[in-house]
DNA sequence: TCCTACAATAGACATTGTCTAAAGCAAGCG
DNA sequence: CGCTTGCTTTAGACAATGTCTATTGTAGGA
């Protein structure tokens, strides 16, 4: 059984049929998923299970920080189980496949005083855009 | 008259007035505008224009490369008319505002070949998130 | 001026996500 | 072990954003 499902249990978090099913879906797959492939593999498992559910359960894993929301794209969000380490993402511009990759650097040191404005800037994201091997062949 | 409006019609685009009135939009703000945004302050100078044409314009000035698609947050696409800078965005956490900025260094050099999975990497997007003045003050 | 191909329109449709009211059920308590 | 309570789930309506289609309009060349 996973990490992740004893870490809620240890939060206090109410364990239900529909929230293991999603928290293993997600645990299973090292890809990224959109809440509706997510609900489309909860539903294999557990087919009454709902869709508000499904969003509802996403929704708290990110508050919780056990998963992150990913939009590489504007149509769907996606959700990455792998919040513990930190990273970037290479998104295919055809057929929107993510892998997680690691640069060198770091990105938040190379915006100088002069260009933040004032702002506390916290946070960095890096997106890389290209084509996967796949689609290329294509 | 705009450098905009110059340019398309030297590309040989047919010139509309809502095409017209759409550039205009874009070229008179030097803010980050949703499609909805966009729409409202065409109907402002053209009433009768309408929701689809703006979409559609909006989606061939992308394409023609004078204005590029932003998306910070996963709710709407927002149209950046700066397009021929290259420069990436702070945006804060709170109230949304975005800005443009430019870093130092190129990042897509820090991607090593080791970490690009056999994908072509063309394109690099870089996302600050922080809080701005205003809504530290707050 | 007229024609024709390209553009605009209204509104239906699609996708993604959110909300609500009612019914279900996990887990603590006796 | 069986209540009770309050958190969860459910179905489906609703909302926001974007896309498509068939029809009508029109820019710009002949």
């Amino acid at each position: 059984m996973s990490d992740l499902l004893e870490r809620l249990r240890g939060r206090g978090w109410r364990m239900t049929a529909q929230r293991r099913v999603v928290a293993e879906v997600l645990d299973g797959e090292h890809v990224h998923l959109t809440a509706d492939e997510v609900h489309a593999r909860a539903v294999a498992k557990l087919p009454e299970i709902s869709r508000a559910t499904v969003y509802n359960t996403l929704g708290e894993l990110v508050t919780l920080g056990e998963v992150l929301e990913v939009s590489t794209d504007q149509r769907a969000k996606r959700y990455d189980p792998n919040a513990h380490r930190p990273h970037h993402h290479l998104v295919c511009a055809q057929c929107g496949a993510i892998r997680d990759v690691h640069p060198v650097g770091n990105p938040l040191a190379d915006l100088p005083a002069s260009e933040r404005f004032g702002f506390t800037v916290s946070e960095v994201e890096v997106t890389y855009r290209g084509v996967c091997p796949n689609c290329a062949a294509a």
